[in-house]
Parts: C-alpha cells; structure tokens; sequence
DNA sequence: GCAAAAGTGTTATGTGTACACCCATGC
DNA sequence: GCATGGGTGTACACATAACACTTTTGC
C-alpha cells in the first residue's frame, strides 16, 4: 500500500460471489444448483455465481446471482459470507477469487428455471449432491459445516418455514440440517424452553393427530448477519 | 461465468489481505501493527498488509506481508481467513478487497520494526487500539471476535506460550483473550480433565510458590486451519 | 515471619440424554 | 377400531459456577 494509485504488484483479480442457497423440499434439505451452459464444465452442475459488477457490493452481487441465474422470487431469509476461495488455479480462465455466501431461502420457494446464461436450475440433495463444477463441493461443504454452526445460534431453523408452522416440522429442519435423527421430547423441551415461540392457538388438519401451530414470538428476530 | 476468457462485466480489482497477528506481552493480549509511511493515511497505524501478488495463494501473501512489513522472525502458529471485506468504498485508492487474515504468534516475538514502505511497527493493546486507517478498527473487532471462539474450541492459548508454560500462565493468556477474570479452581480443573496437558515435572522459580510446568500432551495438536 | 503467588474440594444448579406410553383425529 | 402421527415426564450423568484457606518459596 504505497500512494493513490494501485502499485504495480496489485493484482488484479476476478472477484467472484458464489451462493449456497438451502431450503426444505419433501422434509429433505436441498440446495440450488444450476446447469452450466458454456465453458468451461458447460453441462456440469455449479452452484449459482458469477463476476462482481463495478460499484457492487459483495451481498449485492450474490442476490443478483441467486435472482438471474435462477427464477427465484422470494427474498432469502438470511445470507451471509463464510468463506472466500482464492487458490490460484481453482478456475481455468485466470486469478478468480469467489467470496462464497449461504444462503436460506423460505418455504414455498419451490420453482426455479435456468435464467441468464444456464441451462436449467434444479434443487438438489445438499447432503449428497451430484458432482459439481470447479471446487463447488469443497465450497457446498464448508456451506452445510456454516448452516450447521448457526442453526442453534441464530434460530436459522425457522427461516426456512412459514410463519406459522408445527414442532414436528421445526424437528424436520433440525434434522435435515444435521444430517440425524433428533429425540422428540427432548427437541420439544429445548425450543418451548427458550422463548422463541408462541402457540398461535390453531390446529392443523392431515392424516392423524392434528398438531398446535407455533409462530416466532415477538422481537426474536436475529439480525442478518 | 460464460466462457474461457474473462466476460466484460468480469470487475478486476484489487486483491489485498490484512493480517491481525496476536501475541501475549507484559500480560496483555497485543496486536500487531504498523505505522503507514505513505499515503493515504499516512502516519497512521494500520494492520500489516497489502495487494497479493501474481500467482501467490492468499496465505503466503498473509505470511509475506507479516515477515516484510514488520521485522517478525518467528512462525506464526496459526493462521486463518476470518472475513473478506469488500465494501465498495473502503479504499479511496479504487475497489481493493481484503481478505483478512487471524495469526496468532508465539511468545518470544518481541522485537519488531518497520520493514518494507512502513514507518515503524509495535505490538500494542488489542482490546484498546489507537486510531486505525482505512477499516481496520473493523477488521480487528472482528478478528478479536473469532480468536474469542477460536480459544476453547482448538486450543488456540498453547500458541502463545513456549513449550512449557505454568497453569497461571495459561490462565493468563485465557483472561487476556475473553477480557475478563477467571476463576482459578475451575480453570485449572477444566484444564486439567481435558487431558491435553502434561506436567513436565520441572518447576519454575520467582516470587512466591514456584508452579508446576506443563507441556502440550502429545498427539494434542490440531490442524493449523 | 512476612509477602507473594501456587495450589486445593465441595456444593448447588443447570444442561444434555436416554427412554415408553397415551392422545386425537380420519377413514 | 385401527392406523397415523402428536404429545407428554422422569431419572441419571455431566458440566458449570460460586466460594476461602493452606502451602511453598524468597527475602
């Protein structure tokens, strides 16, 4: 760092966001990949990304990428940097640095289609995902070990739910996350123990005994980030 | 991402790390810092760092950067990315992302000088910084946030201690890090069921009762990252 | 013998985990 | 009435936190 303008050893590099996008589809935890349409690893599974605009902040760009390359509409719940890859051979254009984001995306977020320069845009088994272009599985893997991190931190959990939503369900999203089965009673003592939530005083119907409908109480909201 | 040469909207920016090298002194948790010798923020104290280089992966830029900018002789013994900062206008110089970097560096790193384009170099307060240029009161803040998870979790208090060190010592390093005093009958019991500890048979003297030397138990170490 | 720092145990409280049966509904 | 999934309590092990006095050395 020597004047006001860059040195001649500043290297300039691709800046590159990637997104690991997670929601529950079928009581599975799934992420959102999409099928590359050029070189290189055209056809390959990759997860959403792509070059930094100029004047575009880090966050900014993710988003874009989440929104173009793939027909989501919802906003995500929440998103967060966790990791920026930089090994200088990781791409085959050049220097490309990605600054890798998670991301969860709420219920309901169901259909996505290719956009922008992809084939296609499919969510697919986070836990055993097909092979996947660049260092994408390192970067998939080091996303669910983040999730994983902030589901009891941050009540993460409910992010991917709807407002208002059953403890079985809420348990499904533990278990997804962490890839394991989790003991009922137990589960029910901790989350009613720690305030979170508040019965919302309905029932819903299905096939069974019809199970209290819990929503988020009131000024537990965790910020972003 | 289209195809194997870069697309137009591809930003090409600066690529930078920060380095927030800990070590214990007098007692106290100290961070590395250098005095810019150029602008901008001439003068101004500053985490070590600057642009990586072609073809240097980010850690060998974070070790460079240590070693020129600073006259540190010593290994750091661990070394981490924690964030990347990317806000547009962090930099007046032009769109430069950092990807900061946390090392923490044993005892015995005492002397260190300016190197390379810096004025001086000093290890200072960590918990009561002076002024910093650019971001870099938000680097640290952060960075003293990940070494605060990072203490129980890998064993992170060895590192700043030479081979054999007292129970005092250790607890020490653990109150510089948390900022807070703790109490000595649980500490050392925690400690010591742990097992990572060996006592080393060997007593140290001073003022007062002379204490127990300890060494890491071996097979106890964990990975660098 | 006194100052200085090291060392030592017990108790209460909270947290995690294991575990089996009854309940409400739809068909 | 039966299949399906929802809901409930207790006991034990373990970790954490609070708390005060004795021991060893140098001078």
């Amino acid at each position: 760092m020597s004047d006001l303008t860059l040195p001649p050893q500043a290297t300039q590099v691709g800046l590159a966001v990637d997104v690991a996008a997670f929601a529950m589809h079928a009581g599975e935890l799934r992420v959102l990949l999409v099928q590359r349409g050029a070189l290189p690893h055209a056809r390959d599974w990759a997860l959403p990304g792509g070059f930094v605009h100029p004047g575009e902040e880090l966050h900014e760009a993710a988003l874009r990428e989440l929104r173009t390359e793939t027909t989501v509409e919802l906003e995500p719940r929440h998103l967060e940097q966790f990791f920026t890859f930089g090994e200088v051979n990781r791409d085959p254009r050049g220097r490309i640095v990605s600054v890798a984001h998670l991301a969860v995306l709420p219920h309901g977020t169901v259909e996505v289609s290719g956009g922008g320069h992809t084939l296609g845009a499919a969510w697919q088994s986070a836990h055993q995902p097909p092979p996947l272009a660049f260092d994408h599985r390192a970067i998939l893997d080091r996303a669910l070990g983040r999730l994983q991190l902030r589901l009891e931190y941050a009540n993460l959990a409910l992010e991917f739910l709807p407002d208002t939503f059953t403890l079985p369900e809420l348990q499904g999203v533990y278990e997804a996350i962490l890839n394991r089965k989790l003991d009922k009673r137990n589960f029910r003592k901790r989350l009613l123990s720690q305030g979170t939530l508040t019965p919302s005083g309905e029932r819903r119907s299905g096939v069974g005994r019809p199970a209290q409908l819990y929503r988020r109480a009131k000024g537990t909201r965790t910020p972003a980030l």
